[in-house]
DNA sequence: CGCTATTTTGAGCCGCGTCAATACGGGTGG
DNA sequence: CCACCCGTATTGACGCGGCTCAAAATAGCG
């Protein structure tokens, strides 16, 4: 899948440098229920980054705020660095997901985004985005939709279930994101490490390998390196408790 | 401080009712920075309510979205009831808070509000409080900055810090909320109870109570039942790690 | 002054983190 | 095409923090 994106993301770059009204992403993403006149003033604000690489840094921790970013596609993750030293994964975002949110009232970056896998962004000035705003209510209206979103996902993540809810929380919750993009959501290739699975629900690398090797057992998955084919959704879907 | 809260909030209730260019939260609230004639229009949609007392719900889980609301005075708790019937704490909130952000794009209220200690609620209409924010920029301009300061706090909620360091956090960042509002920052009365905290910081009661033995013991603070004195800032500020 | 809810204390156990060693895989150069 | 290397992943052994279950103490309330 790694290769298969980001070829198609380069193939089509020049066309959507102008062209939100064209954009698949379309009901994912900002404009969704915008009108055209709307949607042409968001698009002349829109610009778009990339091909960014594996490694790539979108912004970093500490960084001036000035603007929003809206995933293409590939995949990138948030993360925040601690006093320790130590990488905090806060999240993973896959196409007509936004970013940035977290860092409006500070000025300052919160969190550093980086690239996973082959990515398209598009970057959303927040000034301009905020002046459309007050023009076009609906815009505004799609703005707080997505980030209250982004809060409930923060919310929900109760800790203090098992290693395992959370795995199979975890692992559900990704291909259901993937099925609302046209993928499958039972088999697909993770594009992070184990270990930026551990650091994002809490626990050790060698948890995460431990449980990846029970569901495995159970029957539950079938997993090798990142690559999962969900074999039992039924049973993954008992184990997590919580509202996905 | 429980009686003295709500009794002033009882003498000046009726004043309330149309000031919010009189409220003392002014600074803390969604009209900071904002201009006289916006207020205005702002103070057209608020409604007060109150007094409501200890145990009263201000909204609850599955009610439709229709509002969100700022403390005034007293104190509340925000918390979602798990498939298993397990309450789960989400937050504490005091006055110049907001609530209810969680539930903009459900249209469903994703979490159940109650009061801790009697309390007076401002209730902001979004519709109408959104209408406005289309008027006025540096009305959009708070409210995006308050609901993103709210997901920093919800992203911040590391666990897998030891027990201790949640704690620590807990109480300093409590009092520095206090502080904010012209309290002492080291001695004062939680309105929870330990199962409140216990459920908001991921804990057991048990251990929530062992812990506060064990700073007693420490000489760090000095807490019997829900009065707390902060004896020692500097022993509790070192044990937290993160962002506060 | 008893009754009940809340908090505290104690004993025991288990999940998960830590440390350490091994296996795997993908890239590189001969 | 194979040998080598290094980063990532897996597996194993062990210890401890915090949960659980159970009982005692304390506070709030009629």
């Amino acid at each position: 899948m790694d290769r298969t994106t980001s070829a198609q993301a380069l193939a089509i770059g020049g066309a959507l440098r102008k062209a939100c009204s064209a954009c698949s992403l379309r009901e994912l993403c900002l404009p969704r229920a915008l009108e055209d006149n709307a949607l042409l003033e968001l698009e002349q604000v829109v610009e778009t980054l990339g091909p960014l690489h594996r490694g790539d840094h979108l912004f970093r921790q500490g960084d001036e705020f000035q603007a929003l970013y809206v995933v293409r596609s590939g995949y990138l993750k948030a993360y925040v660095v601690s006093a320790s030293g130590e990488e905090h994964v806060l999240g993973f975002f896959m196409s007509g997901e936004l970013l940035g949110l977290d860092s409006i009232p500070s000025e300052r970056k919160r969190c550093s985004a980086r690239v996973l896998d082959t990515s398209m962004v598009c970057r959303l000035p927040f000034e301009e985005l905020s002046a459309i705003c007050t023009q076009v209510p609906a815009l505004q209206r799609q703005l707080l939709r997505l980030i209250s979103r982004e809060l409930m996902r923060a919310g929900a993540h109760s800790v203090h279930d098992t290693v395992d809810s959370r795995m199979a929380t975890f692992l559900l919750d990704w291909g259901e994101r993937l099925g609302k993009r046209g993928f499958s959501p039972r088999h697909f290739i993770l594009p992070m490490s184990r270990q930026d699975i551990a650091s994002h629900l809490q626990m050790s690398p060698e948890t995460v390998s431990r449980c990846v090797t029970r569901f495995n057992e159970n029957g539950w998955i079938d997993m090798t390196r990142r690559e999962l084919k969900i074999t039992d959704m039924s049973a993954l879907a008992e184990l997590r408790t919580n509202t996905g």
